[in-house]
DNA sequence: GCAATAGTTAAGTAAATGCTTCAGTGTTTA
DNA sequence: TAAACACTGAAGCATTTACTTAACTATTGC
């Protein structure tokens, strides 16, 4: 569910723009409702609640509501999986790079 | 330089679209010219020479042309900047949850 | 030298994105 | 019960994005 290729498109087009990078900045921090979100950010409050909307589609995020106030989270599953995407990437080509220096050193050898 | 918010901007953003997420995972398993990149993409050639310009003023690839062909390789160090950005966030939040779970544990104790 | 190859650049375009304002809906508080 | 609060949704708009085609430059092979 988490390495659907649909669900790692919506991630990293929600992590591409810099509010919303901000926006999971902050709730690395903790949990905070979506004036609070707002608040560092030079938008309007339906502006924040778009942004978030994204986010919550993507799975970075996850809300709840009590009363009148939206209460945000970081969902740690989903930024791992964005996480691990790169990583993969950037590990195949290292190992191909230590496979390489190996090939090299045992040929100088001879 | 690569912490640099400007550099990282360029870098999420570049790896929001699927098409140049699909060069860098081909990238991930060594070097290949433009049209090996653009082979496996539904796109004309100057698409890919376009998305290929962004994953490179971004600093995910680096590239050098020999004669007509130019190479492209993946930049690690750049993908670990990005790597590390969403490490550090989803990091701050699992420490928040531990320190939350000991204190809960320790007022249960008295 | 001539043709094929590999890539580049510019111009145009349709769709997506990131906002705004404004007019709501529920929920608390005085 | 009325006003303040916390958000929500729709409509509109300027900009950016992801392409396309077409014309061009520089290599390489015959």
């Amino acid at each position: 569910m988490l390495h659907d290729p649909a669900q790692l498109d919506l991630m990293f087009q929600a992590l591409a723009d810099p509010a919303r990078r901000q926006m999971v900045d902050r709730l690395s921090r903790g949990p905070a409702s979506v004036s609070q979100l707002a608040e560092p950010l030079a938008m309007s409050l339906s502006g924040v609640v778009q942004h978030l909307n994204l986010l919550e589609a993507s799975g970075l995020v996850r809300t709840q509501k009590l009363g009148r106030v939206r209460t945000c989270q970081i969902e740690p599953k989903a930024l791992r999986a964005a996480e691990h995407w790169i990583n993969e990437r950037r590990l195949a080509w290292e190992r191909r790079l230590d496979r390489l220096g190996d090939f090299l050193a045992e040929t100088e050898g001879h």
